[in-house]
DNA sequence: TCGGTAGGTTACCCCGAGTAAGTTACGAGC
DNA sequence: GCTCGTAACTTACTCGGGGTAACCTACCGA
C-alpha cells in the first residue's frame, strides 16, 4: 500500500484506538496488529508514539480550520461572525464525539508537543476571534481583545464537552447558549463602553 | 517519619517534579529519590503512580473548596457572588501556577481516574454557580443554568491559562475580564429576558 | 525481653516503547 | 528478462520504568 494511504489508515485506526482506551492505556503493538501491520512501520512513519498522536491531533485541526474557515466567509457583522464560527465548531464536534475526547483529554496530558499541537487549535480559534474584534472595533485594547477570545474559546470549549453528556443539547442550542452569555458583554464592549469596575 | 507527614512530603515533591517535566516523564524512581526514601514506600502510601497523581489533584482540589467558600461567604447579590467567586479562584492559580498547570494540562489527559478527579473540581465551581443562579432566579430553566454554569468555568479556567503568559495581568483584572464578557449576558438572563434566536 | 507493628529496603518481574538488521515486492533502465 | 535501487515491510532484540515479593529494623507497650 502506498505511503499516504497507509498513513492515514494508520490516523484512523490510532485515532479510534486512543479514543477508546486513552493514550496510556494503548500499545503500539496494539495498533500495528489492528492496522494490520508491524509495529516499526508506526515508526517509520510517525517516529514515536507521541508522533502518531500528534498526527491525529493535526489532522483534526486541519480539518476544523477548514470547515470554519468555510463557514464564516462571507459574514457580514461580527454577531453573525461569531454566530457562524460558534456553529461549525459545535457541528464539528458532534460529528467527531470520539476523536474530540482524544483532543481535548488525553492528548492535554500526555506529550508536551502534543499539548503544543491541542494549544495550536485554540490559537486558531483565538486568531479568528481577535481578527473580527479588530476589524469591528481597531482601536480596542490588545490585551482585551486577546482576552475576549481566550474567554470566548474556553467558554464553547466547555460547552462542547457538557453537550457529550447532555444528548439533548445539540449544536444549535449550544450557540445559543454561547451567544447569549458573551455577546451581550462583547457588543458592549465593541460599542466602546468602558470596563464596568468593581462595585463599590 | 509518621505517615501523615511523609505522605504530604511525598504529594509535595510529586507535585513539583510532575509540574516540572509532566507525568509521563517522572519516574517514580526519581519521586523516590528526592523524597529520600524507596520506591516501595510511594506504593505503599499511594497504590500507584495515578494513585499518587489522583492524591495531588486531590489536596489541590481541596484547598480550592475551602478559599473559595471563605471567598464567597457573606456576598449579598449574584453579580459580588460571581465577583468574589472569580477571583478567589485567579488567586488560588496566580499562588500555584506550576501545579495548576500539573492539574489542567497533565493530570487530564494521563489517566481516566485523575480526569474524573479534575473533572470534580469544575463540579465544584459549576455546582457553585448553578446554586448562586438557582437562588436567584428559582423559575430558571435548570438545563440552561447549567450551560450557563458550564460557560461561566469554561471562560474562567481558560483566561486562567492564559493569565500565565500574560504577567502583567493580574487576578484583578482577569477578574474585570471575565466579568465584562459575562456579567451582562448571564444578568439580562436572571431578569428573564429571552434567549435571543438565530437573526433573521 | 520479647513480640508486634510502623516504616523501611533490596532485588526482582515483565510489559511495552523503541531499534538494528534483514527480507520481499516492484518499477526503471539496459 | 535480468539487475539494480528503493519503498514497504518483518523478526528479534534491548532497555527503562511501573509494580511487587520478600525481607529487615527500630521502637514501644506488656
Amino acid at each position: 500500500m502506498p505511503k499516504a494511504q497507509r498513513m492515514a489508515q494508520m490516523l484512523t485506526v490510532a485515532e479510534e484506538i486512543f479514543a477508546e482506551q486513552g493514550y496510556l492505556a494503548t500499545s503500539m503493538d496494539e495498533i500495528a496488529e489492528r492496522v494490520g501491520v508491524s509495529k516499526p512501520m508506526l515508526y517509520e512513519y510517525f517516529g514515536s508514539k507521541e508522533g502518531l498522536l500528534i498526527g491525529c491531533i493535526h489532522r483534526a485541526r486541519t480539518e476544523l480550520r477548514e470547515k470554519t474557515a468555510a463557514a464564516i466567509a462571507g459574514a457580514g457583522s461580527p454577531e453573525e461572525f461569531l454566530r457562524r464560527g460558534l456553529l461549525a465548531f459545535f457541528e464539528f464536534i458532534d460529528e467527531h464525539r470520539r476523536s474530540w475526547a482524544l483532543l481535548r483529554q488525553e492528548a492535554a496530558v500526555a506529550v508536551p508537543s502534543a499539548q503544543e499541537e491541542v494549544e495550536g487549535i485554540r490559537q486558531q480559534q483565538t486568531d479568528m476571534i481577535g481578527a473580527v474584534l479588530a476589524s469591528f472595533t481597531p482601536e480596542m485594547d490588545p490585551l482585551e481583545a486577546e482576552a475576549f477570545a481566550e474567554i470566548v474559546v474556553g467558554a464553547t470549549e466547555r460547552l462542547a464537552v457538557w453537550m457529550e453528556r447532555r444528548p439533548t443539547v445539540g449544536p444549535a442550542l449550544a450557540t445559543d447558549y454561547v451567544m447569549a452569555v458573551i455577546w451581550p458583554g462583547v457588543s458592549a464592549r465593541l460599542m466602546k463602553q468602558p470596563l464596568p469596575a468593581q462595585p463599590a
